[in-house]
DNA sequence: CTGAAAGCGCTAACAC
DNA sequence: GTGTTAGCGCTTTCAG
């Protein structure tokens, strides 16, 4: 491993102090260099192929309060559920991939790097911060409950994403306007004819995701004017098998009980994705015998066929809108507090089908 | 922002020198520290909730060589395609959030974090080594070309992930056994009585991950006796949408001419789901009219009803590996080479239909 | 316009 | 066993 070059071999390969290199790479404001020294340098840093070393920029400049400059940010995904084994499942969910695609493309266009980090269940992510002197955090799916205090001492600009009840100005926030989400998706069903309409969610946990779509389920019953079910609640997980249990549960108590479930909500595609499985299993065909909706238009959602129709909250647009609030904030420490809402909209593709009234029950 | 509690700091609390409270942190093998010290040392650091900087970690025993410890890893993952505007495209892939996943958990459980970064085509990654002091790097998918004394230069360990050519000894590198599952896709449908297999396919560039598929679909065939045909061979991109073109095709081109193809092998279960998509736009029916093998078994290839059959690759498990051979070769600077193929088999479900020797052209 | 020098937080020889 | 001290590479006053 070639001894690192230093600003020191830069300085003297041109002639001149390690100080005027740094004013230079660092365009300082305060002070002005003849384009002839500037030139010198410039050359110099070239030929010996100097990169400044950012643990040292990190260090030399933490003098300065207000200033961390570690120009890295960290991506912070907690571990909610409690199975050692599953600690990286994390990111099988395609949403994670998407949105930090994002957000790695928008922070590095502006010269940050970004540190991806799951933390284990119960386990801050206070150590990451003060170990690598982050500029910056994007948490995403939790909300900081243990100490808020502490997290304030850090005293960095920190972003929840999907996350809601955060009354607290500390944290900026961004994420769907999941109640209206379900409203909508519930409305569409209503509209197309559906009255007997399921929703298959994960843990309706307050403050979560999946609570919010399912208010705005409740909003769009009752707005129709049709009592509240709780038998066509299915709470359990987010996740593709639960939509396939679900379904199965339903097929079966419909088939039994007669009953009069014409369309699922599902409220994430995923979940809709198994929810198609199960039916299709359980012989209902969809859009034929059962309507379904789905949540969040991941790319899958358009390549089935027929293909899902589903509240499409676009994902890279989040990203784009964390990592861009967390520039400003870097930028300007006292930013307000900022809370994004990324619209959502419906995609009509061909898991729903109109019913006749005369279908009604 | 409070100021920052240094290891000074600690150590006035503990009443001891800076330098033991990094020998016991550090659980410094060459010195000898009493329990009684040791433990007023852990009593001040818990109570000031000390945390060492890693920027003076790296900055402090960069003297040392072969030394890095910047305790962190870098991902990088080239941007091969050239429009600037897909740039983050990347990740969109579901491969990359998996693979991602299985890295930073490996690699977090014994004390490393993980950047993650894009590059612009042509650029290189060198800058992002040597500016964050990297202990080493994961590459993804392509291999360094333009001046590999540059990268060894470096002098730190590399792993490159799903790329051919690198005769290299300094690469480590982890892959699949393309070919053979190729090979094997390929056998399935011919033991299935299928006689006229297409081929869907991205650019099939030397070295490439497809290339190397391809390969095995022609072992197969010339194996049993069968002519290769270049018309059936269609090399467009990797992803769903071409996938879609690629079967209006040959739908198309079967009913027309009158051509023989029965089934088709997708070198990517994206591009399997596109093929059955624009089947299905075209009135063909997976697997009755036509029988569909895809490779790499994403989540989504469950997910279908029927299932995708495919040739799997644990992409969990190639995470695992690149991050040990990682770790390892940190640990070890002068680790041998290592060259780590992930088994790979095919799963059976329903979108693979035996046909009778009648059937056979 | 440029340079000298102190200091950021930590490590690792070398003393004691 | 423990403390002293000289860097690591850079930034940034403060002089000139």
């Amino acid at each position: 491993m070639a001894k690192r070059v230093s600003i020191r071999d830069v300085a003297k390969e041109a002639g001149v102090s390690p100080a005027t290199v740094s004013y230079i790479l660092n365009d300082n404001q305060n002070v002005t260099i003849s384009d002839e020294t500037k030139e010198r340098v410039l050359d110099a840093v070239e030929r010996l192929k100097y990169v400044p070393s950012q643990a040292a920029k990190t260090l030399g400049s933490s003098r300065v309060k207000g200033k961390s400059q570690s120009k890295m940010i960290g991506i912070i995904i907690p571990q909610t559920e409690d199975s050692q084994k599953e600690a990286y499942i994390m990111f099988s969910n395609p949403f994670y991939g998407t949105f930090l695609s994002a957000v790695e493309y928008e922070t590095r266009k502006v010269g940050y790097h970004v540190l991806v980090s799951g933390t284990n269940v119960g386990q801050s992510y206070i150590e990451i911060v003060k170990s690598r002197t982050l500029d910056g955090v994007i948490v995403v799916g939790t909300y900081p409950t243990d100490d808020v205090d502490e997290y304030k001492q850090l005293g960095i600009p920190t972003v929840l994403v999907d996350c809601y009840g955060s009354t607290d100005y500390f944290f900026h926030s961004v994420r769907t306007d999941d109640r209206r989400g379900g409203y909508v998706a519930t409305r569409y069903l209503l509209d197309k004819g559906h009255r007997g309409i399921a929703i298959v969610t994960g843990e309706l946990k307050e403050n979560g995701v999946n609570y919010m779509r399912y208010l705005g389920y409740q909003d769009a019953l009752r707005e129709a004017g049709i009592p509240f079910d709780r038998d066509f609640v299915f709470d359990g997980y987010v996740g593709f098998q639960y939509g396939v249990e679900a379904a199965e549960t339903l097929a079966e108590r419909n088939r039994r009980d007669n009953q009069e479930i014409t369309a699922v909500f599902a409220t994430s595609d995923i979940a809709a994705i198994g929810v198609i499985k199960g039916l299709g299993e359980s012989g209902v065909s969809v859009p034929n015998d059962m309507s379904v909706i789905g949540f969040d238009d991941i790319d899958f959602a358009g390549m089935y066929f027929p293909g899902l129709t589903t509240i499409r909250q676009n994902i890279m647009e989040k990203g784009k809108e964390a990592a861009q609030i967390m520039i400003a904030a870097v930028d300007n420490q006292n930013l307000t507090k900022c809370d994004q809402i990324i619209p959502m909209e419906l995609v009509e593709r061909g898991t729903v089908r109109e019913i006749k009234s005369g279908n009604q029950v």
